[in-house]
DNA sequence: ATGTGCCCTTTGTT
DNA sequence: AAACAAAGGGCAC
């Protein structure tokens, strides 16, 4: 194995402009995880080749790197990824001037993480009928069947995501039926032929190709490959191709939409293209060209695990309505 | 052109 | 215990 690096260092980035918790574990990406919680939060995880140890400080992330890939300025990496130099306090402040409902959502900084297109597009590939424990497990095998391990860190094996040449030494067959044994049910073979269909198009470059189109167009080319509708298409323009206007809906943000801003659409119980449109367009001119970032926001204050329990009447439905399903715990046999 | 079952698997509820 | 719905959708009809 070749030798693994090992660097330690900071970045410049506020804990009140960047909640870890809710930026690295609140679904966009799935390769992060809590490491400890006392004496300080610490959150490690695999991202861009490198395995990380984070740590927030009130002005600092302090940050421990371990990678396969020698030659690299962490700092910048980091940085990149977590989009430091995006002004977050600025743009709330916009997004409440804008839309009088933001308020109510605005809690924890979020941020938008900057990921890789091609583990970005196999993990919300994953995420359709699914949740994010699931797919968690899911990538985490993927990772350890095709990716390099970087090492043995906190416990357990850490592997950088497969590159396209490593999915590539395997035909579109053998891929689905891997997947398919390693429990993916029907997107095996979506995955397996949009790995074949990524490689045809030209790879890394394709992806290149797609962050220099038009958001639009952009989409509408993600949406030609198998097992890609318009929220996963969206969700890589957002999240991986620097396209942050674009809105993916989920059920999620479906759900508040119908709450808080399209009541309208209540009664309307399934999402279809039309009114997929709807609801994106209706944010889009609401929040603007970094609308994207304003649905991330909404996202994560809507997740159950991120619910505060203190709250004042912004949420009282919200509770309400989780009471109402809510039944006393099972006793164990 | 727009709207409804079915799809794999896991987990938690009736 | 067995059936059933839902979990951060997409596709064929």
């Amino acid at each position: 194995m070749t030798k693994v690096v090992k660097q330690c260092g900071k970045i410049r980035l506020a804990t009140n402009v960047c909640d870890l918790e809710r930026t690295l574990l609140g679904g966009q990406s799935f390769r992060w995880r809590k490491l400890c919680e006392a004496p300080k939060p610490k959150y490690c995880g695999v991202a861009l080749d490198t395995y990380w140890v984070l740590t927030p400080d009130s002005e600092h992330i302090d940050y421990e790197a371990h990678t396969v890939v020698p030659d690299q300025d962490f700092d910048v990496q980091l940085a990149d990824y977590l989009r430091a130099d995006f002004d977050l306090q600025q743009q709330q402040a916009l997004w409440m001037q804008a839309d009088e409902q933001f308020v109510k959502f605005v809690g924890k900084p979020v941020r938008m993480l900057c990921q890789q297109p091609l583990e970005n597009i196999v993990c919300f590939m994953c995420s359709q009928n699914n949740n994010i424990k699931r797919i968690s497990s899911m990538i985490q095998w993927f990772c350890s069947a095709y990716g390099r391990k970087i090492g043995h860190f906190h416990g357990q094996d850490e592997y950088t995501f497969p590159t396209l040449d490593a999915l590539s030494s395997r035909s579109c067959e053998e891929l689905d039926v891997e997947l398919r044994a390693a429990k993916f049910g029907y997107r095996a073979k979506f995955i397996a032929r949009t790995l074949q269909q990524i490689v045809e198009r030209g790879g890394l470059a394709w992806f290149e190709a797609l962050r220099q189109l038009p958001y639009v167009e952009a989409r509408e080319a993600l949406v030609q490959l198998p097992g890609i509708g318009y929220k996963v298409a969206d969700c890589i323009c957002l999240m991986s191709l620097g396209h942050l206007e674009s809105v993916p809906i989920d059920t999620h943000i479906y759900k508040i939409a119908q709450r808080y801003y399209m009541p309208h659409l209540v009664g309307q119980k399934s999402v279809t293209n039309k009114i997929y449109a709807e609801v994106a367009q209706h944010f889009q001119q609401l929040h603007g060209k970094y609308a994207g970032w304003a649905q991330a926001v909404l996202f994560c204050a809507d997740l159950p695990q991120f619910q505060d329990k203190s709250e004042k009447e912004s949420t009282t439905e919200e509770k309400e309505k989780k009471a109402a399903v809510s039944k006393p715990k099972k006793r164990k046999k």
